[in-house]
Order: structure tokens, then C-alpha cells, then sequence
DNA sequence: AGATGATCGATTGTTGACAATCATAAACGA
DNA sequence: TCGTTTATGATTGTCAACAATCGATCATCT
């Protein structure tokens, strides 16, 4: 059977609300005005106000009282604090789940493996990115940590965040074909050192391709910029 | 100078709130209604319920639609879920900070352990708490981590709850005296492997402590419910 | 008696209006 | 012309009343 939960107005407008700044509707740094979006959705300003308090809390958006409320922007420090954190949880899940392995959880990091490099081959970038999200979370899902998942859920949003900030916007391409195949493999084998390694340098070399794109990016446009 | 800034009645409500709930004077589980709250705050129900809303996404309270809210209770595995992550921020806060580690930062910890080891002599065991709990936090405030910072404190958030759950209302004490000495002189000296290793040692024997402790006592009190 | 349906009080969810504050720019004086 | 002061519009903060929902109690029927 079906919990049947019934949903409150602010749920619905934070759900709704994720998505659109998410996929690009809400543009990073717009202003947000609590009377515009309410006569939008229809409420009252009431219940917009408990959602976008939720999504400030969250790190979507920024208020500063009486004056105004902004889409979150994302600073290059900020992403790097973003995935060196992630790294060092993502290798916490992993000792966690390690001697817990089962063949479910095998077949299921498998399965998206294939999933991934299929949408690459199809060119579908955001299937890609979505579906590479989805690879990273299992094993945040399935070490049996209540806190551990929810701590990255929270980080998961900041990095969409991310792509919508700098891959969307900047023209960056979603992952390699082969990106994830140490990682897979490692993750399916029994030595674990070798994998918290390939963690590490997974994800870190993910951030460093990106900085290394924006910081060239920078350096060009500065130059024109200067004339 | 001052940042000077203006409080809004729903950041006061946050703060008076946490401080009842953290001294004891909101009992964990006890019933929290709106109405009742904002009389004695002198506000309407709008800001309060935006505060309750921040203190339920921060843990400290839960809501039923319609029908109540609570303060929060922690489970055993709820607590055991703190300390293992907060074992591995803690780690990765001393590996952030150990090349950059000043004078200023050694001064600072050995002065937080003198405190700390003075307010057990004395017996003020509140003292003691509120002191180790500034000693662990220095790490991440000097680490430069601005996202473990956080995450740390809202880890703080729960451990705090927790200490209110089962350390005041249960008897348990304080730390010991000679706690904290292995971890201080190891966070001074060289060998990282070595304070990786006594720091993960030393915070999950905090709670393996609390766990045995717990676990004795609800032998002993379910021998005499079953008559 | 047991189960089913209606009533009532309590609590949260929602609303529209009003107040406080801020940023901008226009008006003013030296 | 420059700096200061004073309006003004926009936006968030706050309020009190109303609606929706839930849980328990009581009545009713079989």
C-alpha cells in the first residue's frame, strides 16, 4: 500500500521551485520576489515564504532582510569546497558498505554503469549527468547511514547547482565514456585501498578539468575585457 | 567596528528556541504548539512558524501536517550515525589544516585544554562539555574548510541533543581529565597517521562508552518492567 | 458488545492587509 | 558642483482572522 501523504502548499513550491532553478528557468542571481511568485503559483505569500526560507537554508538562494532574495551563485572556492568534501564522504560510504557488498548492489552499479555510457554514446548530455549522479549516490544509498545519505543529498544539490553554474552556462561536456570504469571495477573488487584512491582522483581530477576550463575561460575573456 | 546587524523576530525565535531545548527547559518529545509559543514570544504565529520550520529542517523538531510537532528524540543509532561520520570530518579537518597549522592555532588548543582540564577539576560539568565542544571545533573553524564548517555544525547540533538526551537526563558525566591529552599532543606533533588514528579512537569511544552505559541500563530496567 | 458513523475541540495550513525597512533618486543648500 | 537631506517606490517582515485537517469522544446501529 501507498503512504497517501497529502502534500502542503510549500512542499509543492519548493519542488517546483528546485526544478526551476535547476534547469536554468530561474537564472542564477535573478532576483526572486516573494509577491511575484505567489501571484504565479497562486498562493499566498505565506506559505511562499516557509518554501523559499526552506531553499535558503538549503544553499539555493540568498535573502537579505527587508531589501531582497537571489538564486544562489556558486563561486569557484565554493565548488572545490563542494567535491573535496564529497570526496572524503564518498570514500567513508564505501568502507561502510565494503564487507556488505551483495549481489544487488553489484548488479545495480552495473546497470547504471551501462545506463551511463549508453546516454553518452546517444549524446544525451543531461541523461548523462543525471544518470552519473545517480552511479555516485548508490553507495550513498545502500551503506545504510541515514546521516551519511542525507549529508549528501544535501552536497548532491550544490553540485547540480555547479553544472547548471558552469557546464550549461559555459559549454562544459558531461563525462568521458570511459570516465567510470576504474571506478566501477574498483568498486566491484576487494582491494579497498586502491579504490579510496581511484575515488579520490576521480573526483578530484572532475573538479580540476573544470577549473582548468574556467581559468583559461577567464584568462581569454579578461584579455578582451582589458581593451 | 560591528556588523550592526538587525534581528528579525524569526532569528531570535530560532535562538531562544534552541537554547530551551539544549538547557532542558523544552523536554525532548514534548508536544510544541504554535498558538501557545507565540503568546508567550509576543508575536503572531508567522514569523514563529517560519522559526519552527528552520528548527525542523536543522533535526530538532518534528511535525505531523495538522496535527502537532514535537521536539525530536535521538536513537541509539542516531547518535552512533553522529559520531561515525563526525570521526571522519574531524579526520579530514586535521588533514586539511596540517601543513598550515601557527602558532596562533597551537596556542589556541593547548589554552582550550587547560580550560578544559581546569572546569573538570572544579566539577562544573556543563563547563566541561561546553569547553570540549569549542576544543573539537577548532579544528574546523581553522581549517578554512567554510562547507565542513558547517556541516560540522550542524553535526554539533545533534551531538548537543544528544548530550541533553542522555548525559543529563540519564547521570552520565563529563569527560575525563585525561581525555583529551593524547589528542592534543598528537594534533601539536608530526605523525598524522598517528592523530588520524586516536582521533577516530577517541570519538568513537566517546560514544562506546555512552553505548555500554545505555545498554546496562536498559537491561536493568526492563528486568524490573517484566515483573 | 462490537463495529460504524457523526460530532467536537485542538492544531496546523492559508489568506489578505498592514507595518517596517531599504535602495534609489529627486530636491535642496552651501 | 558637490554633498546632504528628504521623498518615494519596492520588498520583506508582521499580524490577526479564517479554513482545512486530524484525533478522540460519543452516539448509533446491527
Amino acid at each position: 500500500m501507498q503512504p497517501l501523504k497529502k502534500r502542503t502548499f510549500r512542499e509543492q513550491i519548493v519542488e517546483e521551485l528546485k526544478n526551476s532553478i535547476l534547469n536554468g528557468s530561474l537564472p542564477l542571481g535573478s532576483p526572486v520576489v516573494e509577491a511575484e511568485l505567489a501571484k504565479q503559483f497562486g498562493v499566498s505569500r505565506g506559505p511562499l515564504r516557509e518554501a523559499l526560507r526552506h531553499l535558503i537554508e538549503e544553499g539555493f538562494l540568498i535573502t537579505i532582510p527587508y531589501t531582497g532574495t537571489r538564486v544562489a551563485t556558486l563561486s569557484l572556492d565554493d565548488v572545490r569546497e563542494v567535491f573535496s568534501l564529497r570526496a572524503e564522504l564518498e570514500v567513508f560510504a564505501f568502507k561502510l558498505i565494503w564487507n556488505t557488498r551483495d549481489e544487488d548492489f553489484r548488479n545495480a552499479l552495473q546497470q547504471l554503469h551501462t545506463d551511463l555510457k549508453q546516454s553518452i554514446e546517444k549524446g544525451d548530455e543531461d541523461a548523462a549527468i543525471a544518470i552519473e549522479l545517480s552511479l555516485h549516490s548508490l553507495v550513498y544509498e545502500r551503506c545504510g547511514h541515514k546521516l551519511l545519505l542525507q549529508t549528501w543529498q544535501s552536497l548532491k544539490a550544490k553540485l547540480q547547482l555547479y553544472w547548471v553554474t558552469h557546464h550549461r552556462v559555459h559549454g562544459r561536456r558531461g563525462p568521458r565514456i570511459d570516465a567510470h570504469e576504474a571506478y566501477v571495477s574498483l568498486a566491484l573488487g576487494d582491494d579497498f585501498d586502491a579504490l579510496a584512491e581511484e575515488v579520490r582522483a576521480h573526483i578530484l581530477n572532475g573538479f580540476a578539468r573544470t577549473e582548468a576550463f574556467l581559468v583559461a575561460r577567464e584568462q581569454a575573456s579578461s584579455g578582451q575585457q582589458a581593451s
